[in-house]
DNA sequence: CGTATTTGACCCTG
DNA sequence: CAGGGTCAAATACG
């Protein structure tokens, strides 16, 4: 199983590398030239972290995925019993947390585009409805969960979520099970409360603001912090099916970052753009547009909203969400060569 | 009035 | 016992 992962990791490190180093390039142009703006050399830097960022990423989910990968044998050869308490039906709180310990085996990590008008992840075709919200020791935001909206109707036990970095203006999104509902067009059968297009574009719009709400500045002391800024373009990796057979999914969406916006605002509340042409784009369609080639910062600069990151690409990282360590394993750097 | 969100309390896990 | 995940009553919203 593990053998192509190698092999994806090293491509993708070997895309974000050359991209990162394309971007310095340009930017290096860019301070040279007489005429250079400010906002370009901007751009250029957030998309230089970016691609360093999203490279260690890579680098640290390769080496969760190797260090985890006889325990996620494991996982295939035994699934569930994972809870061994908690096996009698005495309450239903029991057989929920029962599944809580069950559901946290897999992880994906995914650039998602998150900023100002954007619902969490874009390509995020699922309607989630939140059910709580918790301080996380060390972190200055809260963590929201959110869990399908067809739960009760169509028992999907879909679960996210959802948090901001503290540093980096970043959104971190953690799946956690997959839908088993029917969504979108086909979703007429079995739902009571998903019938008509008007009704979920309402709950989207209702989660629009929630997300936003949560991530961003629903505290005036992070308004300073969310105007005037602009979403980042951003990529993200479709959510396919084929590498993760279990229902217990688990999928890390880390990070997407804001640039500087070109746009002031004169207002003290969150004024947000409006939603980007591919807001009706799913994950995979965006990837698609890009290419596997780097995006040259004409095209970067031209469309504000175009994808400049990485292409699309499947890859079955198992991570864990939390914050890259900077003590990280180097050894995996033989990748590069 | 139905549905979604908020939020404090509860429960499980390490 | 602390921290994280979930529940469920209260509240908000359309």
């Amino acid at each position: 199983m593990g053998t192509g992962i190698g092999c994806e990791h090293k491509n993708l490190m070997n895309i974000e590398l050359k991209q990162g180093q394309e971007l310095a390039n340009q930017l290096k142009e860019q301070l040279c030239s007489p005429k250079r703006s400010k906002e370009t050399c901007e751009i250029l830097v957030a998309t230089i972290l970016s691609s360093f960022e999203k490279s260690l990423s890579i680098l640290k989910s390769s080496a969760l995925k190797l260090q985890d990968d006889s325990m996620l044998n494991s996982l295939h050869s035994s699934p569930g019993d994972a809870s061994p308490r908690s096996e009698m039906p005495d309450e239903p709180r029991k057989n929920v947390f029962k599944k809580r310990k069950a559901m946290t085996q897999w992880s994906e990590q995914v650039q998602v585009p998150f900023g100002p008008g954007i619902e969490g992840p874009v390509g995020d075709e699922y309607s989630w409805r939140k059910y709580g919200q918790k301080n996380i020791l060390g972190a200055t935001f809260p963590r929201a969960y959110y869990r399908c909206t067809y739960r009760n109707s169509q028992g999907c036990l879909a679960t996210k979520q959802v948090q901001r970095s503290d540093e980096s203006l970043s959104l971190q999104v953690i799946y956690k099970g997959r839908h088993t509902c029917k969504k979108g067009s086909e979703s007429s059968a079995g739902s009571a409360s998903c019938g008509n297009q008007e009704k979920r574009h309402k709950i989207q719009k209702q989660n629009v603001e929630n997300t936003i709400n949560f991530g961003t500045c629903d505290k005036t002391e992070e308004l300073g912090r969310c105007i005037q800024v602009e979403r980042m373009p951003s990529f993200s990796f479709p959510s396919t099916n084929h590498f993760c057979p279990e229902d217990t999914r688990e999928y890390s969406f880390i990070d997407s970052r804001y640039l500087p916006s070109l746009v002031n605002q004169e207002t003290s509340e969150c004024s947000y753009p409006s939603l980007s042409p591919y807001h009706n784009m799913n994950n995979f369609e965006i990837g698609q547009n890009l290419g596997s080639s780097v995006s040259s910062l004409a095209e970067i600069l031209s469309t504000p909203n175009s994808v400049t990151n990485s292409p699309v690409c499947n890859f079955d990282l198992l991570i864990d969400p939390v914050d890259f360590d900077p003590n990280f394993p180097l050894d995996i750097l033989e990748f590069f060569s």
